[in-house]
Formats: structure tokens, sequence, C-alpha cells
DNA sequence: AGGACCATGTCCGGAAACGGCGAGTCACAG
DNA sequence: CTGTGACTCGCCGTTTCCGGACATGGTCCT
């Protein structure tokens, strides 16, 4: 991942763990847990601006709340300015792509790969998928394996089955019991 | 059982039941009732070609038809050509040996075993007439068990009973009353 | 510039399960 | 003493399932 610099940030509160929220002034460049895979280092964070009151950041946690409170009905959420800069054109195109995976819905890394126009290029979709920088807003947990299995999370899979469950998505098999995170 | 592509197909009415025929170029390679066991799935069905006027499938209907009319004198019938490459070489070979049996009379599984030259090989045989592709054409009805229990049919035992009893072989003990099929 | 890493998917081979059986055993009637 | 019937066990080709071995393509690291 590039380097992002001259940042502006705010930790919100989630059912799932503290949210950490970034936004450049192009869009919301980052929605990380803390205790994720594939963050950004403290020392990078630590230059960046803490700043409650920046507007993209007040309306990114207002959605995030929607999403984490609505229980059922859950469609069109996230209307917000995204920068995606940070990554190199396979994964921008990777990462657009899950945006287009609807709320209940899984796909697969394959399908993922076909949609990008690079069928063969699976394992680089699952890589490019591990980073990606907004979890939630971008669905990448909404990306399973081609036999249904959960297979990875940055976040860990006892979250990315609390995510799916709560959309409504069919739930694969082997959700291991042990191992998770 | 393989995969059979570009057949051409035709349904025709006989007592026990609708009948599926199938016909490649190199002969008939199925007959099924509706309701059998092992039946090719319909979506593999659906990809074939709805062809009444094939002259195989005609001449096939004629003689089944024969077979169905015919009360009593019943011999050598079915004089067709017959594809059974769908099976491996095991099947083909009991399949054929099923040829041999004469109408009216019954042989039991291990009979046939012994005919294919596989003397142990019972069980296997009992799997192989199941898969026979080509109901009544191939008479599996008319192999019951070595000590005369009919055991077993995919077009159901009620059809393997009435079809042994116009064709005046003896019946064996238990015709289950129940849990014909 | 080269090589290792992966939130995969496919193919292949071996192992185990599954039958349209039959022979042998044992327990009970007649 | 025969004859039946319920049960167990070995039989063997097929199918299914599972684990391991690859090919794969972008990134990251040296």
């Amino acid at each position: 991942m590039k380097h992002l610099t001259t940042l502006q940030r705010h930790t919100i509160a989630s059912p799932f763990g503290p949210l950490l929220l970034a936004a450049s002034d192009q869009g919301l460049a980052g929605v990380w847990f803390d205790d994720q895979q594939h963050r950004p280092p403290d020392a990078t964070v630590a230059a960046w601006h803490e700043n409650p009151q920046h507007p993209l950041l007040q309306q990114a946690a207002q959605q995030l709340d929607a999403y984490f409170q609505s229980t059922t009905d859950a469609n069109q959420l996230f209307d917000l300015p995204l920068d995606l800069s940070a990554g190199t054109a396979f994964q921008q195109a990777v990462w657009r792509a899950l945006l287009e995976i609807p709320t209940g819905e899984t796909h697969s890394y394959a399908q993922v790969a076909q949609a990008v126009g690079r069928p063969a290029a699976v394992r680089a979709v699952g890589a490019a998928i591990g980073r990606n920088p907004l979890t939630i807003v971008v669905p990448c947990h909404r990306v399973v394996g081609s036999n249904g299995a959960l297979t990875g999370y940055a976040g860990g899979l006892q979250r990315k089955t609390a995510l799916l469950a709560r959309e409504g998505a069919p739930i694969g098999i082997n959700v291991i019991p042990e191992q998770q995170q």
C-alpha cells in the first residue's frame, strides 16, 4: 500500500470493536479495525490529524452506525466519496468490483476475478481483497471460496461470519470453530 | 453413467407408463420410465433433440408396442442396434449378458456374474444391472435373487412383477405386499 | 530483477462408503 | 430332524469424498 500522508482521522465505536476512520481531501480513505491485518502502522497513523469534526468522517460514522443498527433491511448503504488511490490499478479494480456485490449475496474469488477481466488471477484477487483499506464500506467480507468456505478475512473469520449473518447472506460450509481470526 | 450428448429423443406411452426413448447414431441408447431410478437428469434430457420421426426411434416404439400387445408367445423380440457405450466395460459386459436370458426365464445375479467371468462380483453385478439404460429391451427384470426373491428394480418391483408375469416366467417368493415401487 | 508469498481453484489419486447378492450360522418352530 | 427366517460377513465395481500437488498472477521484499 502506498504511503498515505496528510489524512484526517477519527476512531469510533462499533459492535465489532473500535473502528479507525481516515479521510483525505478526495474522500474516505480508510476504515480499519484496531486489531486487523494490513492496518497502517501506528507510527503512520500517529502522524495523521485527529479531527472528530471533519464532515466526511462524521458522515461516515453516521452511515456506519446506521449499518450496524439496521437489523434487517439494508440496501444502498454508504453514499460517500471514496479515495482508493492508495492501491495499485489492479487493486482498485478489484475493490470497485466488490462494491457491486449486493447486500445479502456472496460472490467467489473466481467471480471477482472474472469481473475485473482477469479470470486466472484468482489468487491475486485474494491478495488484493486482503488489502482492502475500507472494511465494511467496501464489502470484502462478501467474497468466499467457490466451494462456500469463508477462507479468510483481515478482521478475523469471526467478524466475517457475523457480518454475513446480519446481512442475511447464505453462510457456506466449515466455519472452522477454533482457529478463527 | 457417462454423459450422453447429441441424442435424439421421443416419449411414447406404454401400459406401464410413459417411456422415454433415446437414440444415438450408433443405435438405441436409452429407454427409461419417467419415474424410475438412475434416469438421466432432466437438464440433460432437455438438451437432446425431440424427434418423433427418427427411424430407429419409430422402429423401437413399434417393437415395444408389439412386446406389450403379444399376450403370450413372445420370442426374439427387439431386433435393434443398441448403443451401450455409456457404460463402463464391466457394465456393458453385464448388460450384454442380460440379452442372453430367454423370455420366460429368470437367472440369478450369481448366474450373471458367472456369465461375465467374475463369479464373485455378485453385488457389482447387481449395481450394474441397476444402471441398465435400456429398460425392457435389455431384460434386467429377468434377474432375481438366487432364492427367487425379486430383490429390486429401478422401475419399481411392481413393474418387475408385472413384466415377469406377462412373460410367463416363474415368479418367486415374497413379493413384498407393501413397499412395492 | 528475481523470488517468495497468498483470503484460490482445479485436477488427480487413494480411501472409504455403498449397493437390485449370496453363503453360512443360529434360533426356533413343525 | 428338516425347514424358515433373521442376521452377519465377505464379495467387488462404482461413486463419492478428501487431501495433496500444482498453475496462476499481482505485490512486496531483497
